[in-house]
RNA sequence: GGGGUCGUGGUGCAGCUGGUUAGCACAUCGGCCUGUCAAGCCGAAGGUCGCGGGUUCGAGCCCCGUCGGCCCCGCCA
């Protein structure tokens, strides 16, 4: 390299008319028109657009330029001629007259464009995925992520919060998802396990005075991957000391409100809507609904339980739901649409659809002759239904009643075209249950994580009736996306011990798993209580991205591989045997 | 573990109910062209259709298996 960058290619102006200058990059575009040449080039910063002559003396050189190759260019600055100015361009009124050319590497011809919207194939895009980052979206979307993290950071700062660091490797617990495992050497034939999230770290950080922590940290969990779930993933953890629910909200809403502003240049009110958990899911049928949009779920068991329409009775009077939701202005939907509407619904597990027009105050459609005309009229109020409405029902077990309903409302949005998306919704999740009955495990697990404190009125009840007891736990959903979810932990050692019973996890196990924790509680623990980010999900939606791999620099496939560098990968025996492992056939386990 | 979907020149796609030399765009290479900006025009090269097996007179197209990408269910406190 004989020179020294004197500017990047996003920053000349007309200000720099007439300054020599030297910029480096890579050649995004060439247009040789036969005597003068355009180039193109590139850096992260921006475009410029370098002018060379015949009578240049770098000409002939230019000439061999080709796409993506990494060249310096001295030059001096100039205006360009009327009408030939660039308004898509920042640096688009000026240009850069070469005068001398150093190509610092020539460069392959990439396989697939750099520049343009011929996007290649994900699978392509990983396995270069050095030349697919090249690319301005993805560039943008990284920066992005950029001013986020660093605007949190700013953030919690300012509101006299500490971001401590804290282990990777870590000591393999139970509850929750599975561990990552990572062999000891020292400790031959045990393991450490790399953390799916630093919940019991930054409880001890409390514990150890260190009111007011927040970190930007890697987690990890061994399960399988999603479009926004990948194996590692990034939190924002803040965990305070001597607060309530309402400490927590106000440090979040402040910091959701920064964020959006400074990203998306949004306003949002504050303070942002709750909802329970309950509500949530009768309304919504998820307890993460995308509230952009209205099409509420509507119970009608109580109303067609006294109709003429067997299903419907038959399936209220053996205790299950009859609910649905209302769509807008359907009536004209073919009978294909409807029945395609119900295959749809009976592949998610439901048992079928039941789908009625709605007219000028009357029920239309073949089950509407079992409605008498008062039932039909509460069945049009109940749904707030219009002439013209379609309203798609469904006789279940409540728990799949909700979750297909929950989808097909989504999906009716989409169809309709119900969904804004440039609107921002923030809703508080709150109430949740302590427990959730597991069938497959035959006791009860935590809803939200083991060290969640439960109502304070509603302890004594974690042994007589756990399936009642009140969690102080909290998510945040951003359009229909949990993106961050925390709680008011336990600080009690004898509330921490229930809690395990409760799991059905003996004194043995918990002394075992999380002796620490239970003597930490202790040693004087304070009231405490925190929140984590999904980070990649949030960089996510402010990027509109579909995917939190286009979030991440580096994502693993939907099997978990990284197509790049080929891990995971089989390891040197001799690396096996320092760590005594033997490999097994799948066979033999 | 299960379901769905895709896999065709370097890239993105098309390929009718299986039937002559597998199309198009971009990229690449060559030629022309002094103002373009994803330059333009002309021309060329480049694929046997992920892989294996099967059905058939004949398969990119049908069937089975397999590998890989993506989406979803389960799983993810």
């Amino acid at each position: 390299m004989k020179w020294k960058r004197t500017h990047t290619c996003g920053e000349l102006s007309a200000n720099n008319i007439d300054e020599n200058v030297v910029l480096m990059g890579w050649v995004a575009s060439r247009r040789d028109h036969g005597g003068i040449i355009f180039i193109d080039l590139r850096d992260r910063w921006g475009l410029t657009q370098i002018n060379i002559r015949p009578e240049s003396s770098v000409y002939e050189e230019a000439k061999k330029l080709r796409n993506e190759w990494v060249v310096a260019f001295k030059g001096i600055v100039e205006s360009r001629p009327d009408g030939m100015t660039n308004a898509n361009l920042a640096t688009g009124e000026i240009e850069v007259m070469a005068t001398e050319l150093e190509v610092l590497n020539a460069a392959l011809t990439p396989p697939f464009n750099i520049v343009g919207d011929n996007v290649a194939s994900e699978d392509l895009r990983l396995k270069y995925r050095y030349l697919d980052l090249r690319r301005q979206e993805m560039q943008q979307n990284l920066v992005m992520r950029h001013k986020v993290a660093q605007l949190a950071r700013n953030y919690f700062s300012e509101n006299d919060f500490l971001e401590i660091e804290t282990p990777c490797l870590m000591k393999s617990t139970p509850e929750g998802a599975r561990d990552f495992l990572v062999p000891s050497r020292l400790s031959r034939g045990k393991f450490y396990a790399l953390p799916q999230s630093p919940q019991t770290y930054k409880q001890l950080l409390m514990i150890a005075g260190f009111d007011r922590y927040f970190q930007i940290v890697r987690c990890f969990r061994d399960e399988d991957l999603r479009a926004d779930r990948q194996p590692e993933f990034t939190q924002i953890d803040v965990e305070m000391s001597f607060i309530h629910e309402e400490d927590v909200f106000a440090i979040v809403e402040g910091l959701m409100e920064r964020i959006l502003r400074e990203t998306l240049d949004i306003e949002i009110p504050r303070p942002f809507s709750r909802l329970s958990y309950d509500e949530a899911m009768r309304t919504y049928g998820t307890d993460r609904p995308d509230r952009r949009f209205d099409l509420p779920l509507v119970d009608v068991s109580g109303i067609v339980k006294s109709s003429g329409y067997g299903i419907f009775v038959q399936a209220v009077a053996s205790g299950k739901t009859v609910a649905g939701i209302c769509a807008p202005g359907c009536a004209s939907y073919s009978r294909k649409q409807q029945d395609d509407l119900a295959a749809w619904a009976r592949q998610r597990g439901a048992a079928g659809l039941i789908i009625v027009k709605v007219g000028a105050g009357t029920l239309e459609g073949s089950v509407a002759k079992y409605f008498d005309e008062q039932q039909a009229a509460a069945m049009i109020a109940a749904f707030q239904a219009r002439e013209g409405d379609l309203l798609l029902l469904c006789a279940d077990e409540r728990d799949l009643m909700r979750q297909v309903l929950a989808e097909l409302r989504g999906e009716m949005a989409k169809r309709l075209g119900l969904i804004d998306d440039q609107k921002i919704s923030l809703t508080w999740i709150v109430d949740f249950p302590l427990f959730e009955w597991s069938q497959e495990r035959n006791r009860y697990v935590a809803l939200h994580h083991p060290f969640t404190s439960p109502v304070a009125e509603d302890v004594e009840k974690m042994t007589t009736d756990p399936g009642t007891v009140r969690a102080r736990a909290y998510d945040l959903v951003l359009n229909g996306l949990e993106i961050a979810g925390g709680s008011i932990r336990i600080s009690r050692q004898d509330v921490q011990q229930k809690m395990f019973q409760a799991l059905k996890i003996s004194p043995q196990e918990a002394e075992q798993k999380f002796g620490f924790l239970l003597e930490a509680l202790s040693y004087g623990a304070p009231p405490h209580g925190g929140i984590a980010f999904g980070f990649d999900r949030l960089i996510m939606i402010l990027a509109g991205c579909q995917s939190i791999r286009d979030v991440i620099a580096f994502p693993k496939t939907a099997s978990a591989t990284s197509l790049m560098d080929g891990a995971p990968s089989e390891v040197d025996a001799e690396q096996l045997i320092e760590l005594g492992l033997q490999m097994k056939e799948r066979s033999l386990l």
